[in-house]
DNA sequence: CTTATTATGAAACTTTTTTTCATTATATGG
DNA sequence: CCATATAATGAAAAAAAGTTTCATAATAAG
């Protein structure tokens, strides 16, 4: 069952004038309308209770009194999630200020990523990883963090792949690609030119490419054969910290979890192979 | 004001028999009561209208439609943080639920850490790194990734600072510390023995050390000045993907953040200098 | 044992929700 | 353009739910 407010949305749209404006304040602070009598809310909105009865009832609720229980529930599940939105983090907050606000502002950015990223598309990223030779990432600056963390990860699932520090390693790299590797370039931006060059060096070896970006129109979009996209997130502050990285990392978590749970024996087998450190300790510290 | 529940909770032990039976079945289930009438409820244990209304009113309640409201309220947002804790990822998981699951745990580990932490200590750390002539970042394996996260941060506020990617420079360069230097060393277990050198190392030169690690009764907890707590992550499926490295770059995000707030002029000033790249582009990719 | 205090539920009362039904507006077919 | 069918509306009655009152019963205090 699709949650109210979300019917709400979809019924507003074929929509006669005396529901119109009810419906209105309804999307825009649902709260407004909690605590209030079925005839408050006819006043206000120039009509009779009858008329609500019958709007709240093909807006599936048994009855007004189930429309007010179901939307009581449904602000108290969503208010957590708008209140996000509107922090900002300026030069006055205090520590716990930013304690707060800079993990709501990650938190945001996951969820976000999470809602963007198609099941579909990881599956064909998946399976391009089963069936290439090898694997190779691609990123600079705080991408290539990211492109290491996958690296250590199909490491350890003995998927073979490779990965340089530098760019112009990066590239040459680029240039031996084949016809049965793959590339997986990690550009937040989507608009670094050196990024874009190894994706196209990639392309033009017909090797496959993935692509993990904000920028889903961006070239190197274009020129990839699977977007995974992350959301577009604000700096904090111009301070060059951001969310995206963490969304990022969170997208290698469900690329690489989804490639686990496809090839779950062989994977198990390798992680007892591949175990570090002692027991209590993790596997990448 | 306390949640209704837990005054509930709170009242239910200086209560007269009549009320008991009620009451527990609200701290039991509480969605049991919620579509319910007073006169519904009445009958179900054995009283009157009348003392129901009276109980909630003791309970803090305006009466029993308050009762309702806020019961439901609560028992939405109770049951969204319960739903999180009990979601393991298994074989049998379909994508959908890969991305749903990676996503949930990532930000139940941020939510997690967000309350481990106390703002006394990171006002300590910046403090630290306000006064210290260089900054020195350990790590291994993905906490290396974080360490250089933290580096990339640093080098853009102009703060001082070193990063090496192998044991043994770091080893060396702990052995260069002095007093008036910091160690962040940056271990999730808190038990590899190469970062523990580090941090004794460190010490022994008289440099102050911060850890950032889930272990806070670890031997590099102790050795450290100041711990930045992570939360305590279990691994997804035993793959190697964990929720950890997230957090720590929450932790990394918090950490900068409070400095630049605190520096907030300087610090800007330093941002527009080390711009990299194009416009519309990030600062980091 | 008497009196004061408190707790209780039936019933009266108030408010709220739901349904009914006559009226009005809108659309359809000739 | 008109006649008719269909749909929408709100006043008012009916039903249901919530609140208060008050007489009574239970319990505690003197």
């Amino acid at each position: 069952m699709k949650g109210l407010l979300v019917r709400i949305e979809d019924y507003h749209e074929h929509v006669n004038d005396a529901e119109k404006k009810l419906l209105e304040s309804l999307m825009k602070r649902p709260e407004s309308v909690l605590g209030k009598s079925i005839q408050e809310l006819a006043k206000e909105a120039y009509t009779s209770p009858a008329t609500i009865v019958r709007m709240v009832k093909k807006l599936g609720c048994l009855g007004y009194k189930d429309f007010q229980n179901t939307l009581a529930y449904e602000v108290a599940l969503f208010k957590e999630s708008k209140e996000i939105a509107f922090q900002k983090i300026t030069k006055e907050d205090t520590i716990e200020d930013v304690i707060y606000k800079v993990t709501k502002k990650n938190i945001e950015s996951l969820e976000t990523t999470r809602k963007l990223i198609e099941p579909k598309i990881v599956l064909e990223c998946v399976k391009l990883l089963e069936k290439s030779r090898t694997v190779t990432l691609f990123g600079l600056g705080t991408s290539l963090l990211v492109a290491r963390d996958l690296y250590l990860k199909l490491l350890r699932a003995d998927v073979i792949c490779n990965i340089c520090d530098d760019w112009h390693a990066q590239l040459l790299t680029a240039k031996n690609l084949r016809e049965d590797d793959v590339a997986i370039v990690i550009s937040y931006s989507g608009l670094t030119e050196e990024m874009l060059v190894c994706a196209q060096e990639a392309k033009r070896n017909g090797a496959h490419v993935i692509a993990i970006t904000r920028a889903v129109d961006s070239r190197l979009a274009l020129e990839a054969d699977f977007v995974l996209p992350v959301a577009a997130t604000e700096l904090i502050h111009r301070s060059g910290a951001m969310s995206s990285r963490i969304s990022q990392l969170n997208v290698v978590d469900i690329l690489f979890t989804a490639y686990v749970n496809r090839n779950y024996d062989f994977c198990m087998g390798q992680f007892g192979r591949t175990h570090i450190y002692k027991k209590g300790g993790s596997e990448s510290d």
